[in-house]
RNA sequence: GGCUCCUUGGUCAAGUGGUUAAGACACCGCCCUUUCACGGCGGCUACAGGGGUUCGAAUCCCCUAGGAGUCACCA
């Protein structure tokens, strides 16, 4: 049975490289009909953020990952959060202490700092603990511990040979042993450390392939020499490649890199910001790129990971959000939609459903509404060189006399009847009498009404939208602009 | 600095000794068209560099360069 697990800090909201690391984990179980556990690494706690718990489980289920095990789910393997673990940590280092792969050390901040200036004028970037505390006999380390002086447990790193482990990635990892410091396995508070407690609990949570950042990668080596002095088995480690801004620095909430939260609420969709992360940094070997969860269950595979860092694209990421949008039911968009509609156009008796028609397949990302959509709630300031367009084969006097021709056809439209079609009707119409092409009518008369050269939806539609008040209050507006223009 | 890892177009990437080196995004043209968008067609741009091995290297080996990670009583 294949066990994975997401191993967040509560340290903030959830980060995309978190949420990729968290779909991998949950894709990689699924795929082998194994579970996928959440534990809660908050060892450190003076980093904690309160309430981040409660984030990274709501993260989690507006993700769709749900879990089997966790904190607020149960399991068998519980608790799993590390700080409800804490009893069980000392006891397994010491019988590392006893069998000579850990020791007690007592030395202080202090003296360590002293100790490391000396050696770095010596030897810069070399210290490495001294293992001045290894030398202390059993009795005194007995001793000292029962006195209440404070002590932290180290891992006692052989001083030759080398420490390695296979990635399922990276293949084969090792470091010379001399390289490695004895790192603090127990903390003065009696909490692990993170690299303890992972390898702890990892093995007590039964857990068999480990998916997580590179950046434990050189760490990982030691803990092979923490599993061998246990007698346990290590699991599977499959490092992950890390998520980039740009070529040399990583996704990070303090540079105000959005969140997976923060995208939701700048109207992405949910599916398409898990399909695009789920393509970033991993293939699937064909040319798929569209991709449900159960697809992607279905298709994911190690050997489809990178092992290269991927920068986060933006402009990939909008247009697969346009792609979903566009995909989704007009029922589906209308419902998100609306909320983003009303922002400009509230109380203004919109047709929304039309609206929705004409934006369903223009919406790249839904915080772009607003602006989209606010000529219809105000006519904005334009420059009469907007009528001009040469494909359109219209010009300021051409627009002029369109205009004061569509003017009493739009007139004569009933109120209550005035439908897109039916001003379609009335200003295709003009065409065939006056000699002129559609785009010549079309095109200034929706300039009129938009003040844009660009829209969503074209003359007819926007005149349905804005009614017929509206809409001859602007061709006024524009007849009134040209004429002035063209008399000076 | 030590140790470790990485390197195919602007970006995501396929590719595991023999390919005209896929595809997607972006960009640029053209077509469609009442604007935009959609759609269709076409185009641009890549194996970091240098040595080997081999009949033959993006693919194997070595070196160099560049980048990243790590070297905490943080995770």
């Amino acid at each position: 049975m294949i066990r994975t697990r997401f191993a967040p800090s509560p340290t903030g909201y959830l980060h995309l490289g978190g949420l990729r690391t968290a779909l991998y984990t949950y894709l990689f179980a699924k795929k082998h009909g194994g579970k996928f556990i959440l534990r809660i690494e908050d060892t450190d706690q003076e980093r904690e953020v309160p309430g981040a718990v409660e984030l990274i489980y709501q993260s989690l289920r507006q993700a769709g990952l749900p879990y089997d095990e966790g904190p607020d789910v149960g399991g068998d393997f519980g608790p799993y959060i590390q700080t409800q673990r804490k009893e069980l940590y000392l006891p397994l280092a010491m019988k590392l202490v006893d069998s000579g792969a850990a020791y007690p050390c007592f030395c202080t901040k202090e003296e360590l700092a002293d100790r490391r200036e000396k050696a770095e004028a010596q030897a810069p970037g070399q210290w490495k603990y001294d293992k001045h505390c290894l030398a202390l006999s059993k009795e005194e380390a007995q001793r000292r511990m029962q006195s209440g002086e404070p002590y932290v447990i180290r891992q006692n790193v052989p001083l030759s040979g080398t420490a390695s482990f296979e990635d399922a990635l990276y293949g084969h990892v090792e470091a010379p042993c001399d390289t490695l410091d004895d790192n603090v396995l127990i903390k003065a508070d009696g909490l692990p450390t993170y690299n303890f407690a992972n390898v702890v609990d990892d093995h007590l949570m039964g857990i068999t392939h480990v998916m997580r950042g590179v950046e434990y990668l050189s760490s990982t080596p030691k803990y092979n020499l923490l599993y061998a002095a246990f007698g346990w088995e290590a699991p599977t480690y499959i490092h992950l490649s890390p998520v980039m801004k740009d070529a040399s620095r990583k996704l990070s909430k303090r540079y105000g890199d959005p969140s997976f939260e923060d995208l939701l609420a700048q109207g992405y969709v949910r599916d398409a910001v898990i399909n695009f992360i789920a393509l970033l940094g991993w293939s699937p070997g064909d040319e798929r790129e569209f991709f449900t969860l159960a697809e992607l269950v279905d298709a994911f595979d190690l050997k489809g990971l990178s092992k290269a860092p991927a920068i986060f694209n933006t402009e990939k990421l909008v247009w697969f959000n346009h792609e979903y949008i566009s995909r989704m039911a007009l029922e589906d968009y209308l419902a998100l939609a609306t909320p983003w509609f009303d922002q400009v156009l509230a109380g203004k008796g919109m047709d929304y459903r039309f609206l929705a028609q004409l934006m369903h397949t223009r919406t790249e990302v839904f915080d772009r509404v607003p602006d989209q959509v606010r000529f219809l709630a105000e006519l904005p300031e334009y420059d009469t060189a907007l009528y001009t367009h040469q494909k359109m084969k219209t010009n300021s006097d051409l627009a002029l006399q369109t205009l004061l021709l569509a003017r009493p056809a739009l007139d004569a439209l009933p109120e209550d009847g005035f439908t897109e079609e039916a001003v379609k009707a009335a200003l295709m119409g003009l065409c065939e009498p006056h000699q002129l092409k559609t785009g010549q009518v079309m095109w200034p008369v929706r300039i009129a009404l938009s003040g844009q050269a660009s829209t969503p939806g074209g003359a007819t539609e926007i005149a349905y939208l804005l009614g017929k008040r509206e809409s001859l209050r602007r061709v006024d507006a524009g007849i009134a602009k040209l004429k002035q223009q063209g008399e000076a």
